[in-house]
DNA sequence: TTATATTTTTAAACACTGTTCAATTACATT
DNA sequence: AATGTAATTGAACAGTGTTTAAAAATATAA
């Protein structure tokens, strides 16, 4: 009686398919530009059958942008091993930023696109404990960071909300090629240069 | 012989209408959603009209991103008359944050939105003064807090890009929504909290 | 004023898009 | 072999940006 596994793990497999076309599609030509019709002639089925396995666009957008965190929280496992929480918040930023250089496109899809927000918003808090994870991480280094002195009188939160945005400035503003024109010179060293900066001012001493 | 010109402000005013028809639509349901024939509908043209006025909707989209340039370079002159480069800086951090959250669309259209940037980019640098200045006035800033021993040490250009980076990443997150899920509390006062966070660690004394 | 030339405007067409749906095909169970 | 279910299809719908030949409006010249 093991049909109607079988059939799962086909149904399945034709779900991952779409999804890895889906994710070539997507980081290839942008979500935008990348028609229902172009992930079904890559995997060469009917635009229709496509609605068998997500309900639209943004359904399989979704699926993608949960894949990226899962990505993401696994190159950051690795900060466990680092008991100063300063060293660890500073590695932290170093693996966020290294994560986005290597992968725009995906960080684009996770951070940066609006495309399927609304959904995000709406669907239950199941899947969101990645997103969440990743987040709760900085905050509690950084309350370890305050508990040891490193930022006396700070706001756990807000300047957990800080960090986050200095990174995510840095290279949204790069991937997006805002500084192209600004920063013409040093276009490849910019990101790393600026985290460096950031780094050392997190250094300097509680007034 | 006045004819050609009337002719040309004829045609200079339709133009403008094109414009702010187009900034309304933008503005009110995002550019992605707004057609061409939209557009047209609003003015009261058909759809092939716009065509003589502007190559293709980037051009439409172009236009306005300029135009939003000067209005942040507007409010930013105030500046001027702010003899102490920190408290200048600051206070340049403010404004810039100030204009995001009073125009989030506008701000979406100049700095996260992708869409025209290839246009940009191509574009002659004449066209880009706007978007210069107002990164030159920050670096010049900079520069002058670096000279008065405020950031000893320091690399001027990573230094201004970092610190544009933070609250471009601070805005841009909360316009984009990610942390509405991450920080369900205090999303009104997030922004503003991060951005004092971000002045108090840079008021810390230079190791 | 009439004829010519130029510019502006239009409607129709083209090749796309996301999505829906009735009909067909494939297949497992009885 | 017949039945019922699930997967797949292709056509259709209403929309998109853009092009283009024709028409209308206007300006210039005779």
């Amino acid at each position: 009686m093991g049909v109607a596994e079988r059939k799962e793990r086909e149904k399945e497999l034709l779900r991952e398919q779409i999804l890895t076309a889906a994710k070539t599609l997507f980081l290839e030509k942008g979500v935008e530009k990348t028609s229902i019709r172009n992930i079904a002639d890559l995997i060469e089925y009917s635009p229709g059958s496509i609605y068998h396995y997500f309900k639209d666009k943004n359904e399989i957008f979704h699926a993608l942008h949960q894949g990226g965190f899962q990505q993401l929280m696994g190159k950051m496992e690795v900060l466990i091993t680092i008991p100063n929480p300063m060293t660890r918040l500073k590695a932290m930023g170093s693996i966020y930023v290294e994560f986005a250089l290597e992968n725009p496109d995906m960080y684009d899809l996770m951070f940066i696109k609006e495309a399927p927000m609304e959904h995000v918003s709406n669907s239950n808090d199941e899947q969101w404990k990645e997103g969440f994870g990743t987040f709760n991480f900085l905050r509690a280094t950084i309350k370890e960071c305050i508990l040891e002195g490193y930022f006396q009188g700070h706001d756990q939160e807000a300047l957990s909300f800080m960090v986050w945005s200095t990174v995510h400035g840095m290279v949204s503003l790069h991937i997006r090629r805002r500084c192209e024109v600004v920063l013409a010179d040093r276009q490849d060293t910019i990101v790393k240069d600026g985290l460096n900066e950031f780094f050392s001012i997190l250094d300097r001493p509680s007034s």
